[in-house]
DNA sequence: GCCTCAATGTAGGCACTGTCAACAATATTT
DNA sequence: AAATATTGTTGACAGTGCCTACATTGAGGC
């Protein structure tokens, strides 16, 4: 005698999931990630996820690649905000976008680069996340190109992009940049070393 | 009738439980630590660990701290074996001795600066971790009297530092610095950038 | 329309976990 | 020696991931 009578198959109750974790992702600062709790918020029984996931890391799996699209997405979006024929102004937005992507959904980014699906690693050369560090690898060679950067391996300038950026956007999630420690604006501090070793 | 006729009061329990636990996050590639796990391998009932730590986080915030000390001292070992006035090569010996802590202990380094400990994050301020990160202050101040590094807030190029090592080093437990993306020796490319942006 | 059958939901059970309370054995203090 | 505090064990509880058995439903062939 329920008011809404759900009828008994769902319809797209793997969307309905996918969307319920990550919205818990969003809310809980905790991130304990329990598959029988988002059942429960789906409004669904404990075992249900099972018909559209083999397992709980398949589910972290495809949240993280989501995570991933939607970075991929706000990068490429950042990017063209800024005047494209000054690289650094596109280096600065696309760093700046990656740091608060991270800032803004720390749980999903955690997951993105957290081994706990186990088998993710093959992921990581699927396509959006190459995509995503094709985008840095045009830029770099936008900029040596111009002669605005110096003429490096772009693969090794990337691999200092990102090792920086990843440690910061991490850093900043853990609270561990206190100004007792690193000062105010440690962000641009950062990226400016990191400019000022890319420019000749 | 065992052989080993074991006292029923262990003797000093604490230390045997924190080693077992540092044993196993070296062994276990996968990393899901589990106290049980750990007094079974101790030999020692499942609820043996309560006589001695809370709960499970202060378990990981003690191991967590050991790490920390580990490093530092691996740090400050590392910083001497170098000449010390040439501030090029004390950095390059201190951020190589770094990530080589990090890449030999993969899980404990993750534990270190995962917030699975929950409260561990008010032990960032306390004396081993500041002190490490003071070891990098001191090589960058001295860089800078010295002429070799450009004049900024050492605190920002710390920050610089930090982040890219830190990130440096988690990419590389990962196992995402693939050779496909980021090209062979990116240790090295990654660190000349950040030198090349702290030098003059 | 009806009957099969695969898809998708539920219920319950298994082994495991962290944690706690009750109890037992030993050290320590008085 | 007796009382007490310390440190071990056992057994329980709720909660987890996952599995199997079963219930309900939608889609396709007749």
């Amino acid at each position: 005698m329920q008011e809404k009578e759900r009828p008994y198959h769902h319809g797209d109750l793997k969307r309905v999931i996918i969307e319920t974790a990550l919205d818990m992702l969003r809310e809980e600062r905790g991130w304990q990630f329990t598959l029988r709790e988002v059942a429960r918020r789906a409004g669904v029984s404990h075992a249900a996820p099972y018909k559209h996931f083999p397992d709980k890391g398949a589910l972290l799996t495809e949240l993280a690649l989501l995570g991933f699209a939607q970075m991929r997405q706000e990068l490429a979006a950042a990017i063209e905000t800024a005047p494209q024929n000054e690289v650094r102004r596109v280096f600065f937005a696309m760093a700046d976008a990656y740091v608060r992507f991270g800032a803004a959904n720390p749980a999903l980014y955690r997951l993105m680069f957290s081994a706990d699906a186990g088998k993710i690693h093959d992921l990581y050369l699927s396509e959006i996340p190459m995509a995503t560090f094709g985008l840095l690898l045009a830029i770099l060679e936008r900029g040596q190109q111009q002669g605005v950067l110096r003429q490096r391996p772009v693969q090794g300038q990337a691999a200092a992009c990102w090792a920086q950026v990843h440690g910061f956007t991490l850093l900043s999630i853990d609270g561990l940049l206190l100004p007792e420690k690193v000062g105010d604006n440690a962000f641009e501090a950062a990226l400016t070393t990191l400019l000022e070793g890319l420019e000749g």
